[in-house]
DNA sequence: CTTCATGCAAACCCTTTGCACGTCG
DNA sequence: CGACGTGCAAAGGGTTTGCATGAAG
């Protein structure tokens, strides 16, 4: 996963470096979203000597080649989440913060069905789900 | 439409201050999104002697009688619009910013289905549509 | 060796809070 | 009059930027 996110960087033209090799492994040994404080934090408790802005820019960088997806949690912060490249929607536990992605599920007709009524043209749309994973709905 | 807003801040039990007044009345002729720091301009403009804090407070108290909702813009800002106190989904037109209500249009089935396809239980779900609106797409 | 990335600190937003004063009902 | 609302300034988060130093290719 950590590969994953390195060979995309590295095809996107950025170089490899020691910090972004580090970081990019915090990502991949995290559960669920995360926020950039989280990783801050992280790079903190484990003396790393990463600077606040490094944590930054990589979560940008990932961003841009689709492999971190930034999302807006119910009380309007903001939380990262690692996701394949392709267009998909998000499903967030909000007791545990575990993620999935769903893929279509018929929004396609949901967004047609509005443009429809509204004489709108949609050019993107946004899903957010929003409940409990099958672990926290059955311990419940 | 100011004084439909006023109305239901004196039903929530709210004093119906002068302050209070002269924002509804600025958001009433707002047209589209607008976020926080456009009315604190909108104050400062005319100079209304109103503070931030004043501004903010009131969005809190609109927000949860349900008039006016916040949504998340795809660069991550936050905005402000004006809607009825019902379920429904937004669209945003991202030339001209003016939002349109629209009512289910079959989203239920689709939160239906990922629920199904995840194991999740679902709460609550966020949809944003973005586009361009009548006016703007003909106007291309 | 040249370009790009880093860390640090400061700067910037945006939003909230504390508090003494004003005002609504 | 008493509770509630206000403005101001300051504090508080989160994120970005400027810049001298350091590492990558």
């Amino acid at each position: 996963m950590a590969e994953e996110m390195l060979d995309a960087l590295d095809r996107a033209g950025v170089r490899l470096t020691g910090p972004r090799r580090r970081l990019a492994a915090l990502i991949a040994r995290r559960e669920g979203h995360f926020t950039a404080a989280d990783l801050v934090k992280d790079v903190g408790r484990r003396r790393l000597g990463i600077g606040r802005a490094t944590v930054f820019r990589l979560l940008e960088l990932l961003g841009e080649q689709g492999l971190l997806e930034r999302i807006d949690l119910p009380d309007g912060s903001h939380a990262y989440i690692p996701c394949e490249p392709t267009h998909h929607h998000h499903l967030v536990c909000l007791e545990c913060g575990t993620t999935t992605d769903v893929g279509d599920c018929g929004i396609e007709a949901v967004t047609r069905e509005a443009a429809r009524r509204s004489g709108f043209t949609i050019e993107q749309h946004r899903l957010e789900l929003f409940g409990r994973c099958p672990n926290c709905s059955s311990a419940n």
